[in-house]
DNA sequence: TTCGTGTGATGCAATTTTTGCACATCATGT
DNA sequence: ACATGATGTGCAAAAATTGCATCACACGAA
């Protein structure tokens, strides 16, 4: 995109620092960037960047200036995709940021079915953690977020959400196996295996572990859901995972997922169920490729969760 | 603002219709701008114009396109005039599109007194009628219309509203001029001047005529208030107008109009007020400048409307 | 201090891109 | 049948961009 190459420039090198880092990123001399960007802060009539020995960073009109350039390219790719569209084969490049739970199965799933419709259509998953898909939606890197977490940014527009309450995995020989609801009062002593500390799981794990004043006998900590969950496997530990974060219904997690594994739910009175958000940035307009798979995924959680889904 | 020429080169395009018309106004060849059309149009993949013998039109896609350049450069504004506001001085241009009845004395007012603070403002006044108000904010020609006339269009989002009620205008020596109200019965039989059939003063009278069953002894149309009130003073004829329309206060429009000529309100139980509604393209974020004039005018309706003002 | 290494800025020649002229091609109206 | 207006194209001139070498500066380590 020719026309739009110098504010490509300007917004690559906000994001290195450095004229000469991004120069190389971009594949062009330092100078020739470095001129560039002379150029058009003298069109602006401001400069956008400080100077500092160690690189550029952006002043005040510069923020102003990247924020609306990512607009203009997240705009761009939206009219692209309408263009696409109008001749039939729908074209496009969809950005979804999520925790690790949905990326296990659900999201494999559902883009393998998007792009059997739409083969076009090209996506970018990224895992990220609570806060960071929010911020991602912000700096316009991505046009959908899934979070297992309470929303806490005003600029995420909720277009669903889930319920999900959380489930214990163990060894199908684990003395816990037998049981059709697990009490978290169960699971102190067992060797428990938890998410890390960023994980939504963990958080709702922990609160009601300190609301109850109890403790579990933590032996690791793992951001890999597969890790723990082969774990499993080998020791008689107790892992948490919710249902999304399953292969198939709850119902045939025992065959579906890794063999030897069953799911047991936890008791909601004690682990009250959380909510998985899925939405994108509030005042954006979508670009077609995007704003349907967006429909896809909620039309397939309602199908799977039809009484956990809201909104 | 070379990072946006070909953009607004396309622009002009659609707006002549024409390649060569284009390239005229634009001050370059009609080739080096047919070029960079056919190099945009490979860029984006589609054609964005349709060849006809007489020219060129947008294809779909080109629509679709034009509308986002146009909000592109919308956008740009805004930015430039936020990034302009950090420097102290505020800079920036401000389009309004607005009736004739406010273009008289109550913008020249505002626009003066609000250059006055900040002279590096600059100004773009446009009359119009009715729906060419809204029309010309939805192609973004426009940040701010002032229309005296029922709001239509959905995309309108009004930031206020002021009541009208019509004032019969006359030489202080017509008989009529000893009353405090004017029935519209009193006014038939008497020479009258109306304004133009897309005002939306004429439009109020048409409808309360028709109701009442009473027709106008209309001697002259035309879309010149100022035409119509000077020929008040050389005739015994009535002329209609609105507040907003008449220099000063109601009270105060003997001596501060034209001499000679009084101004009677219309009882509303014959012609309801009509409101004057300010606002901008809904959705849209206006450059700093802009909405700060917003602000003013509105303001300013509120000390000299205070009863009438809404919203 | 002194040196080395990173940063952005700049002068100048080579190169790439853009432009303008002349002309081709096509459709339409007279 | 012809004139007229439109967009598209080959080619040489003009303009802009680029890359190299280099400068000026700031920081950190020896």
């Amino acid at each position: 995109m020719r026309f739009m190459a110098n504010l490509k420039f300007i917004d690559t090198i906000s994001r290195e620092g450095s004229i000469r880092k991004a120069a190389d990123k971009l594949a062009i001399t330092s100078t020739a960037l470095n001129r560039r960007i002379l150029q058009v802060e003298e069109e602006i009539g401001q400069p956008l960047f400080e100077r500092l020995p160690s690189g550029v960073r952006l002043n005040t009109a510069g923020e102003i200036f990247v924020q609306h350039i990512r607009s203009q390219m997240a705009d761009l790719a939206r009219v692209q995709s309408q263009i696409a569209d109008l001749s039939g084969i729908r074209r496009g490049h969809v950005r979804v940021a999520s925790g690790a739970d949905a990326l296990r199965h659900f999201l494999p799933e559902a883009v393998a079915g998007y792009r059997r419709e739409h083969p076009a259509v090209t996506f970018e998953m990224t895992r990220c953690y609570g806060d960071a898909a929010e911020a991602s939606l912000l700096s316009l890197d991505t046009d959908i977020a899934m979070s297992f977490a309470p929303v806490r940014a005003a600029h995420f527009h909720v277009a669903a959400g889930v319920r999900q309450q959380i489930y214990c995995l163990m060894n199908e020989a684990h003395p816990l196996a037998s049981r059709d609801v697990i009490r978290l009062r169960d699971c102190v002593g067992h060797p428990a295996i938890l998410p890390n500390v960023m994980s939504g799981i963990r958080h709702l794990l922990d609160t009601a572990l300190i609301r109850r004043n109890l403790e579990l006998n933590t032996i690791l900590e793992s951001d890999s859901f597969e890790f723990m969950q082969n774990y499993l496997l080998h020791d008689e530990a107790l892992s948490f995972q919710i249902p999304i974060g399953l292969a198939g219904s709850v119902e045939t997690v025992v065959d579906s997922g890794i063999a030897g594994i069953v799911a047991r739910p936890v008791d909601t009175a004690d682990v009250p169920p959380g909510v998985i958000h899925i939405g994108y940035l509030k005042g954006r307009v979508l670009p077609v490729a995007a704003a349907k798979f967006l429909d896809d995924i909620i039309h397939q959680l309602q199908q799977r969760f039809p009484d956990e889904t809201g909104l």
